[in-house]
DNA sequence: CGGTCTCTTGACGGAGTTCAAAGCTAGTGG
DNA sequence: CCACTAGCTTTGAACTCCGTCAAGAGACCG
């Protein structure tokens, strides 16, 4: 078993062997095959999920009926649909696996629970959603400033593990233009 | 003195009189007049900043030397850039006051002192982070589903009061519109 | 090897930008 | 309290980035 959620946390605080129990006591870990739902609209994201090993996409379904992706999440990141997770209503995305992956999930309550017994993890979770703040800052500057060209070299050249993991539609979508389009793009800077 | 911030507070937890003035010992509370800068670009962001009165901007200058708002702040609303504020690098951003306002701000040392003072304090500040990730999830969700012109007609509709307080060519940088696109979709819905 | 996904190509169209100029509005100082 | 000016808003014409549609070429899986 690895445990990349316990290394994850003590690269923001100490804990000993004991907290390191009473962590695992609340966390689930399961694993899923390349294609697997975690989260299905209408339902309630009852978790925060943190991937240990694989990768995943968010999406929503638009009025078109098609498939709009709003986030990955590869190894060491957390994903959840927040607003969904904190009022306990029903969700508008879709949650699934890109690759075979291993994920941590902890519910509510649980967290609830976590937080009572082991006070001193509020911090890793305030660290962590405060640097979720800050990245969701960052990306949408980017989008500001940014034609949908640039923003996809950037993308590109900044995230070139994903080039390589995830389909091209996909990528495309995530960065809001068509396949089409992104296709254009690439024969343009071969 | 108005004071909003432990109000604030008071929604998501209990506090006693005794943690108000711990509270009070830490925060430092401003007064500022129109268009005064509480953050200047190439200055690090030292602070999280509440605001008990007014509103404020954020913004940063583009390419074309062309101010590009990326946040409002109204009453009762945390603002930061949360980027500089926690690696203490020089923030791309401005925040500035567009009426008069009265701001609370804490730095970063004072914040963790406080926190460790008033551990109890740390759930406050995930919680106001986690609401933070939420909504800038669904700001994202609506960007990728609407066109422009339904995005401002969402925005006025669901924030008549900005329409009211902020000038158009403010709600126009912000909606990521040019002012003269705003103007034709006025006209267009009389 | 057949069928279903995925990626590419090219023609066309439209949402939204750019530029230039004129009309308003509100804040300032006299 | 009025007049002036700087800044804000509107108009319209030309243009462009990017989406849509349709069809073909690969690529992957059973």
């Amino acid at each position: 078993m690895h445990n990349n959620i316990i290394r994850h946390i003590r690269k923001f605080l100490e804990i000993n062997e004991i907290e390191v129990e009473t962590v695992n006591k609340y966390l689930e870990r399961h694993q899923f095959k390349k294609k697997e739902f975690i989260l299905q609209e209408q339902k309630v994201c009852k978790n925060l999920y943190f991937v240990e090993k694989g990768c995943l996409r968010m999406y929503f379904i638009n009025k078109k009926g098609v498939e709009q992706i709003t986030q990955f999440a590869l190894d060491g990141w957390w994903i959840s649909d927040h607003q969904s997770f904190m009022n306990n209503s029903p969700s508008d995305y879709y949650i699934q696996t890109i690759e075979e992956s291993t994920i941590v999930s902890i519910n509510n309550q649980d967290l609830d629970k976590l937080l009572i017994e082991l006070p001193h993890l509020e911090e890793y979770f305030r660290i962590i959603m405060q640097k979720a703040v800050a990245s969701a800052q960052h990306r949408s500057k980017l989008l500001y400033e940014m034609s949908k060209e640039e923003f996809y070299f950037h993308f590109s050249t900044s995230f070139p593990e994903f080039m390589v993991r995830v389909p091209q539609y996909m990528i495309a979508s995530y960065l809001g233009l068509t396949p089409e389009y992104l296709s254009e793009l690439r024969k343009k800077n071969l």
